[in-house]
RNA sequence: GGCGGCAUCGCCAAGUGGCUAAGGCAGAGGCCUGCAAAGCCUCCAUCCUCGGUUCGACUCCGAGUGCCGCCUCCA
């Protein structure tokens, strides 16, 4: 079966096909720069990394885009709280933000535009929208006048005759100055509560909605139809039905080709919250001594349109199947001795790994795969059948796999005992030698009170990193 | 109130209208080991509840319960 995707627009998986032969346009809508982000957040990240992975790995030259949110309503009001400027705020948690996505090995995208940096791309859009009669303006705002796209809320699958009725009761119509409560703003008239967040353009003093920069930056970057346009199933409505509108009425052309949403995440089956004392941070989280492996391993390791359920036993088993995957490597690259390859067992597993991640990309489908790759090659070793040249294809075939999940790589630091320690093992390995198995377990024992685990082979003494 | 999603072993989590319901972690027994660790072998669920469709459902339909999301700017 070749590669398919859960179109939300269609609500069904369809084959992927690209618009043009060979190359990808992913658009992804990144994060609004006013605070350090959450695990939450990094939880459709992360998605979208393997997705990006994944088709790179499928032979797609793929070129990412995620915007940087740095100018909106929540920013400005730290804006205030703080006293200080937008781009002390936006630089500040960009630098974070991409901090947090190097520890957690998710890729670069190939671009991340900010908002600011698109003004004029947004006011030559708005343009555009109010030249063909889309927008109306009120109060000096510019809003989009829905009743002029009639394919709003194909995304969402909303009624619009029940939304107009503002049914969470959350629209003030007192204050309200547009001409239909589903309206939504292209360009905001500056007030006094903007400060030093202003733009003068053409369409006068103030700052861009939200909705219209990812329509501006992802044709600006991608084209006016693209392929495959992400985000959380939160921003299915409004955004996202919004950025369809917009571009639609712009162009005239068809936006996106493929929508794909992700699920959230809950911790412990709860919504995350700081009242209910279940809201993380990345940072929250290594603070505690977790390795981010670990929680790259518990984001990644749920299907993206299930809901993932955080949960700190789920990290403790995440960081033990790690360790299975270290210690096996560990274990291939000290393979001595001629024996069977292992081509077919590789090739099976890479088979049935594709063939898990090609069906919407069904990670669990895969790292089962692995696994179960781990056991057979493992069984292959204790058995003496394997050797050197299929340890080596093991091994390769590790790295490949690599390149999509982020999982199987060496760990990384500290893994890599000391001279002190090593002087200890082999002090032990000498007790060992002269039968003093009393002082030679005393030597295990306070090692391993340092995190030092010793295991003996055939060839000698190896220590890691617990 | 409207719309949508989810509910599988102690934990995480795949999956199929009908062979023995993946995999990881945890747990039990065994092999190996001076003892361990690692590894290997064996064991460990009938799929939220109640109805219905069907020769047959965990998989389809309905109701219920629970959790989650959206309903004007939250991944």
């Amino acid at each position: 079966m070749a590669l398919c995707f859960y179109d939300t627009l269609s609500r069904n998986k369809k084959a992927f096909e690209p618009i043009e032969s060979g190359k990808v346009g992913l658009y992804t809508c990144g994060p609004t720069i006013y605070n350090y982000a959450h695990i939450g957040n990094f939880r459709a990240y992360m998605f979208e990394d393997l997705l990006s992975r994944y088709l790179g790995f499928r032979g797609y030259a793929v070129k990412h885009i995620m915007n940087l949110t740095d100018v909106e309503d929540k920013l400005i009001r730290t804006c205030r709280e703080n006293g200080e400027s937008l781009q002390v705020v936006t630089e500040r948690y960009a630098n974070a933000f991409f901090e947090d996505l190097d520890t957690l090995g998710i890729r670069r995208a190939e671009a991340y535009p900010a908002a600011t940096d698109h003004i004029d791309e947004m006011v030559d859009m708005i343009k555009a929208l109010r030249d063909k009669g889309h927008t109306y303006e009120a109060e000096g705002s510019i809003y989009f006048r829905l009743s002029t796209f009639e394919g709003y809320g194909k995304l969402s699958h909303m009624d619009m005759e029940e939304l107009r009725d503002g049914a969470s009761g959350r629209v003030d119509n007192d204050e309200y100055e547009s001409g239909d409560a589903r309206d939504f703003v292209l360009w905001k008239a500056y007030v006094e509560e903007d400060g030093e967040v202003y733009w003068e353009t053409e369409l006068g003093k103030g700052r861009p909605g939200w909705h219209i920069e990812c329509s501006a930056m992802s044709m600006k970057y991608l084209g006016d139809h693209f392929d495959i346009h992400c985000g959380g199933v939160d921003n299915i409505f409004p955004h996202h039905e919004n950025e369809i509108a917009q571009s639609c009425c712009a162009t005239g052309a068809k936006f996106v080709n493929y929508w794909l949403h992700c699920a959230h995440l809950v911790v412990d089956g709860k919504k995350m919250s700081k009242s209910v004392g279940n809201f993380y941070t990345l940072r929250d989280l290594i603070d505690k001594g977790i390795d981010p492996m670990a929680i790259r391993w518990v984001l990644l390791s749920t299907h993206y349109r299930q809901p993932n359920n955080f949960a700190f036993e789920a990290v403790d088993g995440a960081k033990q199947a790690l360790q299975r995957i270290r210690d096996f490597r560990q274990r291939l690259s000290e393979v001595q001795g001629a024996g069977d390859g292992l081509e077919e067992r590789c090739a099976q597993c890479e088979a049935a790994f594709v063939k898990a991640l090609d069906d919407d990309l069904n990670i669990s489908g895969a790292l089962g795969a692995v696994f179960e790759f781990v056991r057979a090659v493992n069984k292959a070793l204790d058995d003496g059948v394997a050797g050197v040249d299929g340890a080596q294809q093991a091994l390769s075939l590790l790295d490949k796999l690599d390149e999509v999940t982020g999982l199987f790589g060496e760990a990384s630091d500290g893994a890599v005992a000391p001279d002190e320690i090593i002087a200890r093992v082999n002090q032990r390995q000498q007790a060992r030698r002269d039968k003093d198995f009393a002082l030679s377990d005393e030597i295990r024992d306070s090692l391993a009170a340092e995190g030092w685990i010793i295991e003996d082979t055939p060839d000698g003494a190896r220590v890691k990193r617990i």
